[in-house]
Formats: C-alpha cells, sequence, structure tokens
RNA sequence: GCGCCCGUAGUUCAGCUGGAUAGAAUUUCGGAUUCCGAUUCCGAAGGUCAGAGGUUCGAAUCCUCUCGGGCGCGCCA
C-alpha cells in the first residue's frame, strides 16, 4: 500500500520536472508513513517539504503542484494539504476490506516474505561456556536470538542458527577437575575442596556417573595428588595458580586417555543438559560447533599466520601481539601467550574467519553486553584479514532483573532462589518466558516481573494475546453450539458490511501485520512484534466487547466472522515467531 | 580515568531510523455494564521527553557538553 502511493507521487514529481515546473536534478527518496491520527487519512508523505528548500517554493504550493499532477488511482479516495505541507491520503473504504481474503488465502504464509531473497545468514547465540547448566541471564540469549533468527527466515533468508561451544581452554579443565575430585570424595577420599573449583550439586551427579562407570580405576590418594601443592586462596595463596597445579597432577596422574575421559563426560553431560533445556524451550540449532575443532584442525594457526603475513602483528616480552589499535580498538591484544599456549581470542578469530569462509553473506552474534568491549577487536581482526567486518553484526543483549513481589529476585547461587533456565521455565511456563523475554528492546535492561508472567489476567500481555486468540475459537465453538454455520464466501462478498469504527480499526492493524514482520526482521527487534499483537489483542478484545457476531443477519455474521478469522490468523502468526503457543482454549 | 548502553506519565514501557496535539498498559478518580466465555467498557487526571547548547522548515529522535544509572577496560574464557 505505501509502495503503491509512493510510485504514485513518483510520477508526479517526474511529471513535475518533465514540464519544467520542478528543477530536474531533484531525486529525493519518497517516504510515506502511515499516520498516527486518523483525522489525517491514511498515508501520509512529507516529500513538499523535504523538496521545499532545493526547489526554491514554499511546501504547501509544492503540495498542491504534485498534487495536480498525481495519476488518478482506484485505491486513493481523495487526497489533502495539511499542517506545514504534508499531503495526505484517504484510502477507499474498499481498500481496506481487500487484506481479509488475503489472510484467509495466505493462511499461516500471511506475513512472510522474499525479502531475504535466500541470502545465507549465521545467527550465532547463547555459545554459553558447557560448565553448568544454562540460568536465567541466558534465557534471554536464547529467546531473543530464537525469534530474530525465526523473524529474519519468515521474510525469506536462509538462516543458520549455531552454537558455539567452548569445549577448549583452562575453565573445561577446571570442570574436569571439579568432577574428579568430587569422584575421589565419593571414592572415599578426604580432601580439600579448591576455593575456585565448580560446586554446583550438578557436579556432583556427574562425578557419580563416572564413579559407576569406572568404579575406582580414576582413583589416587589425596597425598599422592598433593604432593607439591601451592596454598590455596583461604591459606593465603593464589586460587588461580592452586586450581591450574591441581589440573596439572591429574594430567600427570591420570595420563591422557583417562584425563581425556573425565572432560569428555563432563563436557558432553552438560552440553546434553544444555541441549535438552533449550530443546524444551524450542530454542533449535542447525549447528553446534566445537571450539577444539578450531584447534585440532589448525585453523586457529593459520588464523595466527594470516594476521601475521597482513602485518598486523609484532612480539613483546615473548608473546606475539596483535595490533588491533590500527584499526581503532583501544590497546592491542595477544595473540600467543609467552607459555606458547594461543589465547580465547586467536580461537575467536579463527572462529569469525571461518564464518567467512563458509560463505555466510551476513553473520549476527548475540552476546551478553558485558562483552561489549569485545566487539572492536573482533572486527579489527575480521578487517586485517581482509574482510568486510561491516558484514558482522554484533547485537548485545542487557542483563534481565527478575523481580518477585515487586522484590528484586535473589540470583546467587547460594540462596535458595533459582538461578537457572530451566527453573524459571517451569515457574512461569515457556510461552510467558519466551514473551517476557522479547517484549523489550534488547539493549534496554529486562525487568522482569515473574508475579505479572505467572497471573492469568489482562493484565500479563502473552496472556491477553492468547485470550484473544482462544476468544475467537470459543466463538467458533458457540456458533456450532447455536446451530449456526460460517458461510466464508458469503461473508468476503459482503465485507462492506463491516462498518463499524472498531472494524475499521481492525482491518487498518491488520494490514500493517507484513510490515511490521519485516521492520522486526531487519532491525532485529522482536519487541516490536511482541507490541503489536498486544495492541491487536486490545482491539479485538474491545470489539468484542462493543459487537456480537453471532448475529441473525447471515451475512452481517459471516462478514464479521471472516474479520475474526483473520484476528486469530494473525495472532496465531505472530505468536508462533515470537515461539509462544496459541491455545484454542485456556 | 577511558569506552559502550540507558535516562520519556506515580510505575513498567512504546514512539515506525527527523514529522502534525509525545502514545499504551497499570495506578488513581468519575460513570456505565452482568453479556458469544470469566479477567467488561467509556471518560478524566497524570509530561520541563534528565539538564543546557547546537544542526533545520521541524528534534524525544542527530551532534557537543553536564548530571544520574548499568556494564566493560587480563598474556581469563
Amino acid at each position: 500500500m505505501k509502495n503503491q502511493i509512493a510510485e504514485l507521487l513518483a510520477q508526479a514529481l517526474a511529471k513535475c520536472q518533465g514540464s519544467g515546473a520542478l528543477p530536474a536534478d531533484l531525486s529525493p527518496a519518497i517516504q510515506v508513513d502511515h499516520t498516527r491520527d486518523s483525522s489525517h487519512g491514511d498515508l501520509a508523505s512529507n516529500l513538499a517539504m523535504v523538496l521545499a528548500k532545493p526547489a526554491g517554493k514554499k511546501p504547501r504550493e509544492l503540495a498542491e503542484l504534485l498534487i495536480s499532477q498525481l495519476p488518478t488511482s482506484t485505491i486513493v479516495d481523495k487526497v489533502e494539504i495539511a499542517g506545514p505541507g504534508f499531503i495526505n491520503f484517504f484510502l477507499k473504504a474498499d481498500t481496506q476490506f481487500a487484506i481479509i481474503p488475503t489472510i484467509l488465502k495466505a493462511g499461516e504464509d500471511f506475513g512472510r516474505s522474499n525479502l531475504g531473497q535466500g541470502k545465507r545468514v549465521q545467527v550465532e547465540f547463547v555459545s554459553a561456556n558447557p560448565t553448568g547448566p544454562l540460568h536465567v541471564g541466558h534465557g534471554r540469549g536464547a529467546a531473543y536470538g530464537a525469534v530474530v533468527a525465526d523473524l529474519l527466515a519468515a521474510v525469506g533468508y536462509n538462516v543458520h542458527r549455531e552454537y558455539y561451544v567452548n569445549d577448549a581452554g583452562r575453565q573445561m579443565n577446571i570442570l574436569a577437575a571439579s568432577v574428579w575430585l568430587r569422584y575421589l570424595e565419593l571414592c572415599g577420599e578426604e580432601l580439600p575442596f579448591p576455593s575456585n573449583a565448580y560446586k554446583g550439586d550438578y557436579i556432583w551427579d556427574i562425578a557419580a556417573t563416572l564413579h559407576r562407570e569406572n568404579a575406582e580405576a580414576m582413583r589416587h590418594n589425596w597425598d599422592e595428588i598433593s604432593h607439591p601443592l601451592p596454598a590455596d586462596e583461604p591459606d593465603g595463596g593464589d586460587k588461580e595458580e592452586y586450581i591450574d597445579a591441581i589440573i596439572a597432577r591429574m594430567q600427570h596422574l591420570l595420563r591422557d586417555d583417562q584425563y581425556r575421559l573425565v572432560f569428555d563426560l563432563a563436557l558432553n553431560s552438560i552440553l546434553d543438559d544444555i541441549r535438552d533445556d533449550l530443546a524444551h524451550f524450542g530454542v533449535l540449532y542447525e549447528e553446534w560447533y566445537s571450539e577444539r575443532s578450531l584447534t585440532d584442525n589448525g585453523a586457529v594457526m593459520r588464523a595466527i599466520e594470516r594476521l601475521q603475513h597482513s602485518g598486523h602483528t609484532y612480539e613483546l616480552d615473548g608473546a606475539i601481539w596483535f595490533k588491533s589499535t590500527d584499526y581503532g580498538d583501544e590497546k592491542d591484544r595477544v595473540l600467543v601467550r609467552d607459555n606458547g599456549v594461543t589465547t580465547y581470542f586467536a580461537s575467536d578469530i579463527a572462529y569469525h574467519m571461518d564464518k567467512f569462509e563458509r560463505g555466510f553473506e551476513h553473520v549476527i552474534d548475540i552476546w551478553g553486553a558485558d562483552h561489549h568491549g569485545y566487539v572492536p577487536r573482533v572486527k579489527a581482526a575480521l578487517q586485517a584479514l581482509g574482510y568486510d567486518a561491516s558484514k558482522l553484526d554484533v547485537l548485545l543483549v542487557q542483563f534481565a532483573i527478575l523481580y518477585r513481589g515487586g522484590e528484586k529476585a535473589q540470583m546467587s547461587t547460594r540462596s535458595g532462589e533459582f538461578v537457572t533456565l530451566r527453573e524459571l521455565r517451569k515457574e512461569v511456563s515457556n510461552d510467558a518466558a519466551r514473551y517476557f523475554y522479547v517484549m523489550r528492546k534488547s539493549e534496554q535492561h529486562l525487568d522482569f516481573d515473574l508475579d505479572l508472567a505467572k497471573s492469568q489476567s489482562n493484565d500479563n500481555p502473552m496472556y491477553y494475546i492468547q485470550y484473544a486468540h482462544a476468544r475467537v475459537c470459543s466463538v467458533m465453538r458457540q456458533l456450532a453450539e447455536k446451530l449456526f454455520s460460517f458461510d466464508r464466501d458469503e461473508g468476503l462478498a459482503n465485507l462492506n458490511r463491516l462498518s463499524e469504527a472498531h472494524e475499521s480499526a481492525i482491518l487498518t492493524r491488520l494490514a500493517r501485520y507484513p510490515e511490521i514482520v519485516e521492520a522486526a526482521a531487519q532491525l532485529h527487534e522482536p519487541h516490536q512484534l511482541a507490541h503489536y499483537l498486544r495492541d491487536l489483542a486490545n482491539d479485538f478484545h474491545t470489539y468484542y466487547n462493543a459487537h456480537q457476531f453471532i448475529v441473525e443477519d447471515s451475512v452481517l455474521r459471516n462478514a464479521r466472522l471472516c474479520l475474526v478469522q483473520c484476528v486469530r490468523q494473525v495472532t496465531a502468526n505472530g505468536l508462533q515467531l515470537l515461539g509462544v503457543s496459541a491455545p484454542e482454549s485456556m
């Protein structure tokens, strides 16, 4: 609709230029917007105001001129000049009815488009270290990433969802050591648990599995392990040095194969848990990408070598540095430590290099906002490698703060309050969690009201939207009970009976749905869809309370039922994109 | 100290990439209503868009500075 009006204006402009009434060298981007106030018509353009200065004419005069050259159109009822020079378009009443057959025909596909033209986009999200269960902070990234990916898919991108598994590095070694030490305790060893080790209950579970499957095969005396160990933190030592020493002893005593067995058991147990958790949350991936594979297949070394060839590296204090300051980073970064071990950053460069080598036309990373300082160095590395860093979008998600009874809910592991995503899902339902996580802009801190998310009331927007869907379904059931039937064709043939203001408002809202999906997808803003659905539900409930659908007059009844069916369809389509169910009864 | 994000009604938030009188929900107050399915509707009140400059036909939106809040500034991952 917008495009049709823009086209009319373009033709009018061209005519004015052809006749010499306006300079020929003007080629403004023609903007057509929905009006906020219906007294301003349906659509409006600021073209005359934009052109006023370069054309040397007063905006209202210019608007007059453009309107005089406007081609006739079947959809435009009248055109007005208003305010400082807006050109307002009032559409013919019939045109807004056209959305009804469109929606009914397209069904589940209404709102989908081919805007993305099948371009390959990678969306990487969550990617939490597999050192423990997902917590509520990860939940927002999961819900947000899943919806961004689904929105992009809906508008025609070929989306590849990926989870980067940090299955290498020191944190994983600490995890393996934690499991092993708990296993030793299960074997009956008495030992001081390191202050820097993982202490969650899930460690005990994994250790129990280890013990069940291997009996005492990996048992060693604490004396044997502690033989030469530095002091732990409580004893005045350094907890980092201490845990590293434990890991070194473990690797020495268990040898490669046993160490790997513990390591892999821990990794796989936790990864399985994360996979299961996300799957229940409706978050699915095309690929789980292993960090370790990057080291194993030489990608990390290759990335470092390519950076060296690019001339943006140097050696200092025995380490190899990437000169990221050449690309605007605030300081240079180490790639290879003085002990010869590559850094996490080096792996991440290799990973991003790999993303571009795999041929994605666009790459989206979704990170917690606490990683924002990391963005410049990754982009710097991509530029140094010769890639177009603008093809990488890093979307930062701010923290979610849980509220219960108006009070901030504690999120520490120590207190009894829940911390995991699984517990949150259980408490407020998957649907509410998905909706609440995405109902705010990602760069906005999220106040997650647990009581509201659980409440079955209109105050809860998720409930309000679902209820609109269920209510339409209920109307259809009522219809059958009253021995009426829905004659769609009769309704479609008599849409002009939908003359109430409420009906007109709903029609306008419905027609905007495809634009909302496009905007939400392209701007990576799921909250736009969340708000839209709430507004649509509000329109519908208001209509429901003002008018009866199941009336004696079959023509009016069927026309209204067509409209209400459209509300149901669009609500269902939108909820599906948000990963929220659309129940037929509640 | 430097960098990034945020600051809009009592509260929680929108504001369609610069448009017309800044909108919802909720709260408060005043009415109506007992229904296809409850958890209903209508109206009113509520704002120095943190503050000050600037850019222009036009600024909550863009730029600069100040104030306030969050986060980040490892040869950790």
